[in-house]
This record gives structure tokens, C-alpha cells and sequence, in this order.
DNA sequence: GGCATAAGGCACTGATTTGGTGCTATTTCA
DNA sequence: TGAAATAGCACCAAATCAGTGCCTTATGCC
């Protein structure tokens, strides 16, 4: 059966694997809030590589999600509460702020950073590209710790804001 | 200045080039809707890459978002009208339908799919993180063409659902 | 002190993806 | 017939990603 067009998956939005350790790592941290816990024990309880584990959470640890503590009986610890830690910033630390088009890179400041594509004057996507992504990020800054911690969640999802102004669903 | 947190940029929400090309393309056919435009035309327009464009025109035609027709005065034309086709559809046919982590790859028709991650039983972030991936990719379901060609749109971005039950802003 | 156990640093490999090109075949219009 | 267009497909180079090796430094405990 060629040409199967629906069952590839894109990974445009794929968490990277370090993410998704991260992410596990620090919702493993949540419970234990107040201890250190050492990167094996993660690693162990949830078959994830050892070193590459370490890595990431090294990575957290000089984004300052987590405080780390060094010898015997050492390991990582949040750094603050669990609701001021979010998808995003995890996201932030391991990847860096995410953009939708090559033409602006935008940090945490929101600075332009004019941009490396040639064809931005005529690029009739450039904007709108922006606006989505924009709000894409937002929930992702939205989505904190605790969210992820809260298994059932039976809530319905509400309705999506329109990105376009003409759209009156 | 070493370890400039921040200023890197995560890949993890840019479109690749290809999709990139593909709206650039289908917002140019939407000013010539009832004509065929060919690849050759737009690749001059906008100075990207002739016989890369050219593949992603394909794409979209298997995809069926485009018509092509052969042969000299030949081309591409929208296969239907411009509000039907969303960033999602281009974003599925070039690269398939997204994913946020990998134990999940939905189809459109929306298959489990078991997966490929044996972490599955102990992972905390499983349920959560499809949710966010929902949200986003209803996003890019809900913006059509026609919102990609307002360019000024003074709106307001408005405020975001959010994800989790208990943070109320 | 000495040792086990922790994190920190860094370079490195292998597999995959991505951007892009070459070449050929086929279709259409003049 | 020939120019111009899509269709198909293989191929390449650069970048990214997952994961590992090896060493250094710090801490707790005997
Ligand atoms: S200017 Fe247009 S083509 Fe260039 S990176 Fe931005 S959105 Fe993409
Ligand atoms: S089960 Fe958890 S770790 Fe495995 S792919 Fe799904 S979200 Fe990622």
C-alpha cells in the first residue's frame, strides 16, 4: 500500500527525549519535594538512560529549575514550586524558546533578532506564522507541574480561541 | 559569554522548510484562485528553491490540497476553496500528523497506535501531555489559508484555556 | 584518611532527519 | 517537433538527536 497519507507522524511536535525525561523527572521531583534525589534513582525507576538522564537534568540545573547537590547522598531537588514550573520552561532549558518560522528567534525578552531568511519581505506567511506560534507557546507556559501530576483530569476542553478575525466558527 | 540561556532556539514548533514552502505557495495561489500557477513562477517570486518546491507542490497534490495540471501553460491551483484548507492539513500532508510524545502516533482517524515506549505503565506524564498535543494541533486545524492572508489583524490575543483543572490564572 | 557515591564537563559515535539536487519520463500547448 | 510543465525517484551533505565514555570534583560515612 503506497502513499499511506495519515499514519506518518510528523515530530513537529514531538518532545525531544530529553524533554520528555525532564519532564519525568521533575514530576518524579514533585512528589519528593524537600529531598535530593539522585538522577539513578529516576533512572531506575523509570528505565530511562543513566547518563543521558544526568545530562538533562544538568541542563535543568543551569536553568535554574532545579537545584542540584554534589557527593554521597546528593541529587536534584526543585529549585521553587511546582506550579512555577512549566512545560515551557522545560522546554526553554533543554531546547530553547521554541519558533515556528525561521525568521525570528525570539528569547525570552522578545527581542526581533531580524532574522536569517532572505525572503522575509516578500513572505506573505510571516505574521500570522507568528501569531500561532505565539499562542502555542502560551500554553505551553500555561501548563505547569501540577498539571502534569494530575492523572484523570475528566474536564472537557474548551473552546479554542480563533486566530483569525473572520472566522466565526 | 559562555552558556547564553535563551538565545538558543528549539526546533520543536518550527515548521520545517518544506511545510514553509507549502504555504507560502498555497497563500500565493490564493490571489490566483481559478488559474494554474506553476512552480516555476512562485519559486522566482519568492526566491525558494525550484525543485525543492516542486516536491512539495507533489505533496500537497497527493495530499489532495492542490490539482495539478501537466504540460506547457501548466500548474497548481487550490482544489478547493481557500477556507478549507488549515495549517493542520498542510502540516499533515507534508510531514503526517504530529505527535507530541511517542507513545502515541494518531492517525487522522485517531488509532491508538499501542506505541513503541516500554515506559508506558510507569510514565506520569502520558495523559497530560496528549492533552496539550490536542490543543495545539486544533490550533493549526482552525487556521485556514484566509487567515494567513489578513496580514494586519489588530486583534487582541485573546486569553487561553487552560490545561490544567486547578491553576485558575 | 579512604572509599563509595553523587554531580559536572566534554567529546565522541551512530542513526535519523532535513534541505536540496540530478536525472529521466510523461504530458500539454503552440 | 520542441519548449515547458508536472511526476517519480534516487541520491547527497549537513544538521540534529539519542546515547555513551571517561575523567574531575564534591560529599557523606566508616
Ligand atoms: S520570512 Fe517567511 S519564509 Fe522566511 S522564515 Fe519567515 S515565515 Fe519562513
Ligand atoms: S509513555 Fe511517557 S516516556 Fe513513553 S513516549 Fe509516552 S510520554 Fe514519552
Amino acid at each position: 500500500m503506497p502513499y499511506a497519507l495519515g499514519t506518518l507522524t510528523s515530530d513537529m511536535l514531538q518532545l525531544t527525549k530529553r524533554t520528555e525525561y525532564g519532564l519525568i523527572a521533575l514530576v518524579h521531583m514533585v512528589d519528593q519535594a524537600g529531598t535530593f534525589v539522585s538522577a539513578r534513582e529516576i533512572s531506575e525507576h523509570y528505565a530511562v538512560p543513566r547518563r543521558l538522564l544526568a545530562e538533562v537534568l544538568k541542563d535543568l540545573c543551569r536553568g535554574s529549575l532545579v537545584s542540584s547537590q554534589r557527593g554521597a547522598a546528593g541529587g536534584y531537588t526543585l529549585s521553587r514550586d511546582a506550579e512555577a514550573i512549566t512545560v515551557g520552561d522545560v522546554v526553554e532549558a533543554l531546547e530553547g524558546a521554541p519558533t515556528l518560522a525561521g525568521c525570528e528567534s525570539t528569547t525570552t525578552a522578545g527581542e526581533p533578532t531580524s532574522g536569517d531568511c532572505d525572503l522575509e519581505p516578500q513572505c506573505p506567511i510571516r505574521s500570522p506564522l507568528h501569531r500561532l506560534r505565539e499562542s502555542i507557546w502560551r500554553q505551553m507556559q500555561a501548563t505547569s507541574l501540577v498539571a502534569l501530576t494530575a492523572p484523570p483530569t475528566p474536564m472537557v476542553q474548551p473552546r479554542l480561541p480563533d486566530l483569525s478575525e473572520n472566522a466565526a466558527s
